[in-house]
RNA sequence: GGCGACGUGGCCAAGUGGUAAGGCAUGGGUCUGCAAAACCCUGAUCACGGGUUCGAAUCCCGUCGUCGCCUCCA
């Protein structure tokens, strides 16, 4: 078996072969940095994580670049509301969204280009697609000719004379072909500017990504990336541009994450329904989202609700329980147990993998994790030692960190409080062993309120940080 | 209007030709002084109608519904 990934440009699954191997170069849309991000944005960056991760552990090595756009209309037009200026306004949601991949444990792009430190390679770009009869200009414009690029379109499957007809836009007269785009734009006055053979302007929203790609990850790419509301236009016009400027296939697959969907419509800044990454973490912890995205299709819509956040974080909390050590003093279990276990090892390692090789298939690959664990439980109940359990722990934990959850409880031993709970329990043994019921249950409450969870076992207590 | 996706038990959700994973919740039981956790048992024929097939949730046609894109959007 080996992974297939659902391809969109053939809207198919297909064998994943990189360009070079044991390499993979990806790119993926980041956001435009006008306001706060929101879940539906961390979904995007979690989903490519997911990917990467899965990548890197079955040997790739991964070039990873992902954009933020800090040119652009709606920028400019908060920056002149704000009265601050629109550079200054990107970087400032550049930096925070920078701190949200780090507390969703997304791992670090190689590079993190944005539109403002890429001009020159930009004009270089629109430049050579106007001399190669790909794009002409007009009062300061430039366009993208799209009749010259005769599979425009292969994307998102649509017909220039479909969307022409079923135009509803005003069209710009100057305009050859109102499907046209904007490579460049003329500026006006107070925007961000910067000069250009054809005058002071700055980049269309779509030129951008066919050139960090191409700058950063070369002519032809692996696998591009974003959400699947970028399939038209951004990324039809990235191929058309990327292609029509190199001669060459641009990226081997497309993949797309479906959308985040609040009370049954998507989540997005225009619709005012979202949730913001800052206030989600408020209230939960990083690996609660990361969770609900591995529990279902990443091509799919995410059912976003707080009934499915309370049981994304009790699943959460079952696989962790998988973790924890035998009973104090288990006896050992019986060779039968053992063997189960030995054998559910097996069939979670081969079904994790078999999984995730059918194009992420994160959910069925946690079903396997999921059972895995109900057969450590069982064995734990069955008097297995940490020794018993290690193998199956291990295989946990590593296909954890594999889907980029923690599930080992952080042992912050708050100020040396080990012992201290310890003797505490001690007494509480004692206290049980005079049946002071009200005592014990008091030692146990207020531990519970300081966060520590205990768990009363035939052959003694054990406790955890919850 | 055009293009595309989806509709699986109360909820979330895998599965795309051989008689329905998993999680949460519910009900019953075991363990426990009680509790928590855990374990065992418990429920769906897969929107609807028709067709293809020895056999369909899975393929085809139609109907209904939902969603996305066609304008900025992860």
């Amino acid at each position: 078996m080996s992974l297939h990934v659902y391809n969109t440009l053939s809207r198919n699954k297909e064998t994943f072969e990189s360009l070079k191997p044991g390499v993979v170069s990806m790119y993926v849309c980041g956001p435009t940095v006008y306001d706060k991000a929101h879940v539906g944005h961390a979904m995007s960056s979690l989903v490519f994580d997911i990917v990467r991760r899965y990548l890197e552990y079955t040997g790739y090595e991964v070039r990873h670049v992902m954009n933020y756009t800090d040119v652009d209309d709606k920028i400019i037009q908060r920056a002149q509301y704000e009265e601050v200026d629109a550079i200054e306004l990107a970087e400032r949601y550049i930096t925070q969204y920078d701190q949200h991949l780090k507390e969703l444990n997304i791992l670090p792009a190689t590079v993190y280009p944005r539109v403002s430190t890429e001009i020159q390679n930009i004009l270089q770009v629109v430049q050579g697609l106007i001399d190669k009869g790909y794009a002409y200009e007009v009062d300061g414009d430039v366009y993208f000719r799209v009749n010259k690029d005769d599979d425009y379109g292969k994307l998102s499957n649509r017909k220039l004379d479909d969307m022409e007809s079923g135009s509803r836009i005003n069209v710009d007269s100057r305009k050859e072909s109102p499907m046209d785009f904007a490579l460049w734009k003329s500026a006006k006055p107070g925007e961000p500017s910067w000069e250009s053979p054809w005058g002071e302007g700055r980049p269309g929203w779509h030129i951008e990504c066919s050139v960090m790609s191409l700058e950063h990850l070369g002519e032809q790419i692996d696998i591009h990336g974003g959400g699947n509301d970028l399939v038209f236009p951004h990324h039809e016009n990235e191929i058309a541009q990327s292609e029509s400027y190199t001669g060459k296939p641009f990226a081997r697959y497309w993949l797309h994450n479906g959308m985040m969907q609040l009370s049954g419509e998507k989540m997005s800044k225009s619709l005012g329904n979202l949730v913001t990454i800052e206030s989600f973490l408020e209230e939960n912890e990083a690996d609660v989202l990361r969770m609900m995205i591995l529990n279902s299709s990443y091509r799919s819509p995410l059912t976003f609700s707080d009934e499915v956040i309370e049981q994304t974080k009790k699943a959460l909390e079952r696989l962790r329980n998988g973790l924890r050590p035998a009973f104090p003093g288990a006896a050992g279990a019986d060779a039968p147990v053992v063997e189960m276990l030995a054998e559910q090892v097996k069939a979670t390692d081969a079904g994790f993998r078999a999984a995730m090789d059918d194009d992420f298939n994160t959910a069925g690959a946690l079903g396997y994790m999921f059972e895995l664990v109900r057969v450590i439980n069982q064995a734990r109940d069955a008097q297995a030692t940490d020794e018993q359990l290690q193998p199956a722990q291990s295989l946990l934990t590593e296909f954890g960190g594999v889907l980029g959850l923690s599930l080992v409880r952080e042992v912050s031993d708050q100020a040396g409080a080990a012992p201290f709970i310890d003797l505490l329990l001690e007494v509480r043994g004692e206290l049980r062993k005079e049946k002071l019921w009200q005592l014990s249950d008091l030692v146990r409450d207020k531990l519970k309120e300081l966060g520590v969870s205990i768990e009363d076992t035939k052959t003694g207590t054990t406790w955890h940080w919850e």
